[in-house]
DNA sequence: CTGTTAGCGCATTCAT
DNA sequence: ATGAATGCGCTAACAG
C-alpha cells in the first residue's frame, strides 16, 4: 500500500507537505505542489480514510437502518437518503432489521463500533427505545424515521397516519361500507396505534363505534398466518372491506382471499397504506394512502447532516408528510353488484 | 471516547491485556478475565473498528454498487447480498450508479479509500471496464453481478439472457406473434447484446430474420423518450407485440402505449425480462422471465467472501443462473379478438 | 499469564 | 514555506 510517506520521498519533500497538499491546507509553493500530486498519480496514490478516520475522529459514514429494503416505501426512501448523503459527501452503510428488536440491537452494535458520523433510523417499533438510548449514550446523532418512540426526544420525520387512515376509511363510507375491518400491525408500534385510532375516529363521526371483532393485529412484516382472516370472514355479519394499515399486509389480505375464491374488489374491498413504487405503476390496481417515501428518506438525511455539521438548534424538529389518497380499482361501490 | 488504556488502568492491567480479552487470544486467567469484562461494562466500553482496521488491515467492510436500488431486481439482489454478509460478519457499503459511467467512477474512488475487503459489482456496461481495473489495480477482490465485461476475468454471476429471450420469443411465436419488437437496453450492456441474440435466434428459428425497424435500444433505466414507439407503431406493418428488455422498459412501454390509446394485451402484447418482486404479487400482469434476483445475490456474495477469504481458488468461477417464463395476461394469441 | 515496545497511515502542533 | 515530533486506538512481536 503506498503511504504519504512513499509519495514524500520519491518528490523529495516531508511527509507533513503531502498531507497539506491532500488536504489544501497550509502554505505551499506552486512549484512542490505540483511536484507532489505528479508523484501521486504515478504511485496511484489514494488517502487511506481509515487512518484519516482516526486522527480526525470523523468517517463520513452514515447508517441506515431501515425494516427491509424489499418493501417499496423503504426502498424509495433509501434513494432519498442515498442521494442526499452523495452530495453531501457521506457514504451509506445499509442495514435491515426485519422488524426483529434483536437483529436491530447486533446492527446498533456494528453501527457504534464502525463509529459511523450519525444514523437515519426507521425504528422496529416502541422497544427500538433501548437501541436508540444506546446511541445517545454514546452521542451518535441520529435521526427517527417514520415511527415515532415514546421515550425518545430526537429530530423525526413521520407520516400522517392519523389522518391518512381517516381519508382511507372515509372513502369507504363514501363507497357504502359500514363494515370495515382493519388488519393493523403490532401495537408497539406507533403508525400502527395512530391508524388504529384515525379509523376509529373515522366511525365515530360517522355515529359507528369500533366492533373489536373487526379488528387485527398482525406484525407489519408478513400476513404468514391468514388464520386470522378466517374469523373475520366467518362472522356473522363479516366485513365488506378491509384496511391494511400497509402494503405489506395489503400484498398478503389480497392473496389470502384470493386464495378463498373471493373476488378484489367484487366480494370485497381493500384499501391500505403506502403504495408500491414503480413496481406498482404498471397495474395500479390498490386504493392506496400513498406516503411521499422518497421525501421521508431525503428530508430524514438533511436533518442528520444538518445536525452532524453543527446547523441544528437544539430542539429537536419535527416534520410530518401528508398522505395522498389514490382511488384505483380495489375498491367499489357496496350496493354495485359484480360485474 | 472509552479507550483499552481506560478499561487497562481501572481495571489494574496493561492494554495488552484488554486487547487480549476483546479478541479472546493469549492466556488470562479467568479471574482477570472476569474483572477486565466487568470494567468494559461498566465503562460501556465499544472497541474501535477503525483502529482495529488500521492494524489489521482488514475493515469487514463490503460495498454493494448496483445501477439501481428503486428496480424491484436489485431491490431484492441487495437482501440477498445483504443476509450473506451479515451471516459472515460483514457489513455493507452502499452505492447506486444510476446507470452512470461517472457516478460509478465516484464510488469505486469512494470504495478505495474507505479500504472495503470487497466490492459485489453489478457494472453500468462495458465501459465499466475502467472502473473494474481500477479496483484490480488496487487488488480490491470483486464478483461481478448480472452483466459480464469484456476484459475483465473474475468470478461473475450471470442470468442465462440469451435462454430467458428465447423463450419469451417463442411464446409469442406460439400464440401467432410474428411482428415482434424489441425494445433494447443500450448495446454496451452484455445482456442487452444476448438478448438481442436470443430473440435473433427465436426468429431464425421460426424462418423469420430480423426486422431492423423493429428493433430499439434505449437505456436500460428509462424510457423518458417515446419517440421511438411512435416510429415502431407507426410502421406499415406495426408490431403486435413487444419484448422490452427489462423490467424497467417494459414500464415505460406500457405506460406509453396506453397514453397512446392502446390496450395491453387487447391490442399489443407485451413480455418482459425480470419481475417485479414482492410487489408485483399483488395484481400480476406482465409475462415475463423472471430472474432469481436474491440468489444472484445471494451466491455473489458468497464467492465474494469465499475469495476474500481465500477459499476460492486462483481460476474465476462463472455461475449462470436459469430464468422463469412466467405466463401471465400481458400476452395474448393474436387471432383471440378483444373481449 | 502479563507487560513493553513499536507501528498501522495520517494530521495537529510547534519549530524553523 | 516546510519539517519533526507526537498521538489517534489498537494489536503483533517479543520479553519476562
Amino acid at each position: 500500500m503506498i503511504t504519504i510517506y512513499d509519495i514524500a520521498e520519491k518528490a523529495g519533500v516531508s511527509a507533513m507537505t503531502v498531507s497539506r497538499v491532500i488536504n489544501n491546507t497550509g502554505r505551499i509553493s506552486e512549484e512542490t505542489r505540483k511536484r507532489v500530486r505528479k508523484v501521486m498519480e504515478e504511485l496511484h496514490y489514494i488517502p487511506n480514510a481509515l487512518a484519516r478516520s482516526l486522527v480526525s475522529q470523523k468517517t463520513n459514514l452514515l447508517s441506515l437502518l431501515i425494516t427491509d429494503i424489499t418493501n417499496p416505501f423503504y426502498t424509495t426512501l433509501a434513494r432519498g437518503a442515498e442521494d442526499a448523503a452523495k452530495k453531501a459527501g457521506y457514504r451509506l452503510l445499509f442495514a435491515n432489521s426485519d422488524e426483529d428488536y434483536v437483529k436491530e440491537k447486533d446492527y446498533v452494535d456494528m453501527i457504534l463500533s464502525t463509529r459511523v458520523d450519525g444514523v437515519l433510523f426507521a425504528p422496529a417499533g416502541d422497544r427500538s427505545l433501548e437501541n436508540l438510548q444506546q446511541l445517545q449514550k454514546h452521542q451518535i446523532p441520529f435521526v427517527v424515521l417514520d415511527r415515532e418512540i415514546p421515550g425518545i426526544d430526537a429530530d423525526v420525520v413521520l407520516g400522517d397516519s392519523k389522518e391518512g387512515a381517516r381519508n382511507l376509511v372515509e372513502h369507504l363510507f363514501a363507497l357504502g361500507h359500514q363494515r370495515i375491518a382493519l388488519v393493523n400491525g403490532s401495537l408497539d408500534v406507533s403508525t400502527a396505534r395512530l391508524r388504529y385510532t384515525g379509523y376509529s375516529e373515522a366511525l365515530r363521526l360517522n355515529s359507528l363505534t369500533v366492533d373489536d371483532s373487526l379488528v387485527i393485529h398482525l406484525g407489519f412484516r408478513d400476513f404468514h398466518d391468514d388464520s386470522a382472516l378466517d374469523e373475520l370472514l366467518a362472522l356473522e355479519d363479516p366485513p365488506t372491506a378491509i384496511f391494511a394499515a400497509n402494503n405489506m399486509l395489503a400484498l398478503g389480505v389480497i392473496q389470502s382471499l384470493r386464495k378463498r375464491g373471493l373476488q378484489v374488489p367484487g366480494d370485497i374491498s381493500v384499501v391500505c397504506f403506502d403504495d408500491f413504487g414503480p413496481a406498482g405503476a404498471i397495474n395500479p390496481f390498490l386504493t392506496v394512502a400513498a406516503q411521499p417515501a422518497y421525501q421521508f428518506g431525503q428530508l430524514g438525511m438533511q436533518l442528520l447532516i444538518d445536525r452532524i455539521e453543527g446547523n441544528a438548534s437544539n430542539e429537536s424538529r419535527r416534520i410530518m408528510l401528508p398522505s395522498e389518497l389514490i382511488i384505483r380499482s380495489s375498491t367499489q361501490s357496496i350496493s354495485t353488484p359484480v360485474s
